[in-house]
DNA sequence: CATGAATGAGACTTCATTCAT
DNA sequence: CATGAATGAAGTCTCATTCAT
């Protein structure tokens, strides 16, 4: 029988994601995830060199998605900076909103990416950083937003706030709604928490 | 009688957060923390029960210290919330400023701490998020915070983008300047990014 | 597809007999076991949860032996008791017969079996106890045997005896003949060392 | 204070018993016993070279008390062969009576000894065997035994009967009286199990 | 003598990876 | 390609013993 024949290889990162997600990197074994994944152990090894390589196609996949989806807004002259801003929000959320997992692993992983001397993930992550910088840069220079923001502390406050409330949220879905966080976030981000600004 | 030389239980602390640090928990051998605590491997096991009890007093101390110095700035009823706000976050990135690698001993291991399932640390993070919440409630209250802003998703907002900033920070300590990192947080915290409130 | 091999697991328990009956479970290493039966160390864990299961399944099947052996006697109708005291004296030195280091085993292992808590084996023991108390009641009640024994010293005297007999042998088979030993017990079992009965 | 001095040798001693009796040798930590002991872990190796010399010390005490006991009986010519078989019975229970501990340790650890190479406690064993032959012996030429019994593997019979069953009244002294069970032991020993001699 | 902190060798066990079928 | 048995390197932890005070 070929019928399932080419599901494999999505069958075993999609276990990857949930053990991963479950465990941690650290704890999950190979034969968990070939188990979830109805492949035999040595399997996995015919699709994925080895177990960090299971990990790197996870986040590459990942961040692509993110990266495309990103640009889209980044590159759409028709909106203002406040506006893709808050696009970008959504975006990012609606990568991870359909499968939690994702989340967990995307949060908690990023240490032993960056551990395994996988510097691809660098490029992702700067040019992650990068539309956050150019979205600010513009909206400054548009007189929208406020110059006295570092920019480069700006784009790794919003990464990290989003981050983790992506984690906050992945781990008890029902707990807050996402729409909720977003909307949250988004409104933070532009207004702060002031009611009016100081001086 | 031999007596406890007084430093080594110090010592082992010291090396781990450093090694933990560099490697990760799980990558840091127990060998190499002693060895850079100039002790022989059998006695980190005279000062601690085993390896996640290292990580466990790491935190503990951690915890602990944060919750004093933000309970100080919480019940000091001569400052406005704002101001508390602005308080809370130099006493947060203070407690770092002198241990970069305890930054990230913080910040990359606290996966780890709840999945080894001990559950006293989820007491310490819940005391940290209701100082925030009960700062931001304290200016809604005094119409000086907008009441738009869900207490939940702030709190983790706020904690994650924190956190983070700290990551990048102890990552390479002279990148970015701490001073610069705090101040930026407290602005964009109070004032979000937009240069006039939208109506 | 790699198959088992088939004889590894039997390889490994014949191993760990020689080497429980050279070194004593304690000192024995996992590693000797393996190198003794040609197989690499984690191959052990392949076929056994741990050491002490390898000493539980060593015991599993020595006792099942004996106790299907014993019931074949107890349950024969045309023998008489003290034939059965016979037989059943013979079986048990048949089980060992061919293979002494069992009987090291066997005979000094059992304190760390009781020790390492597995409580299966006190049913084991305790049911031939029983084998040796019903032979004896049944003795008694055909006007056979005396009846001023106590049956539970009785059983025990019965069972120490034997097993260390069976360590004397087995320490070195070629001093004492088996059979010149189950035959001398059998002799001092039925009648005792008086020539004749006191009155 | 010297009061306590002097006994600390003894302490250690005793500690150890109930230690090893409870633990088993292998698992009998030296702070145990020094804990028990109340005494200081280093204070154990004052006194003793190391681990197994303490169970070596209580070995030689107690078969230099065997020995002693069971001497005075053999060498007794006013008694019959089989009064001294019941009184060398009696005497191997009196040894134990007092301390089933020390008939736990004593039983269980009997490898170990040989196994750690001492044999100077061989010669204590033979010597005890050689009193069991040299009654036999005796008997059989006043014509009061018979003479088909062999005697090397009589003595290792009764050797292995009482060493068993002082075990089994060790491990719960109340289950059945060291009376009762040495009277048992001395019938059995004399007469067997048969009501009459069968020809 | 007494102490108990300090040591470090050693063994069990895990699990990513390989490989024979 | 697929399988899962087999491998063996590596790390945590224990504890008898030593030693500085």
């Amino acid at each position: 029988m070929r019928l399932k024949e080419g599901h494999k290889e999505k069958d075993i990162i999609e276990a990857a994601v949930k053990v991963f997600a479950e465990f941690g990197y650290h704890n999950a074994k190979i034969s968990t995830i070939a188990k979830k994944a109805n492949v035999a152990t040595g399997s996995v090894y015919v699709y994925y060199k080895n177990k960090e390589d299971i990990l790197f196609n996870i986040f590459d996949t990942l961040w692509q998605d993110l990266f495309e989806k990103l640009k889209i807004v980044s590159d759409n002259n028709e909106l203002q900076p406040d506006e893709k801003v808050e696009l970008m929000v959504d975006m990012v959320f609606e990568v991870f909103s359909g499968n939690p997992s994702l989340a967990v692993v995307f949060v908690n992983e990023q240490n032993n990416i960056i551990r395994l001397g996988e510097y691809r993930f660098n490029d992702y992550y700067e040019k992650f950083l990068d539309f956050a910088e150019a979205v600010l840069k513009e909206g400054i220079a548009k007189g929208l937003f406020r110059k006295e923001i570092d920019l480069n502390v700006f784009r790794n406050f919003i990464f990290g706030a989003i981050r983790y409330l992506l984690h906050v949220w992945a781990e008890d879905p029902k707990k807050i709604g996402i729409k909720k966080i977003s909307s949250t976030v988004k409104n933070l981000l532009l207004h702060g928490i002031m009611k009016h600004t100081r001086n």
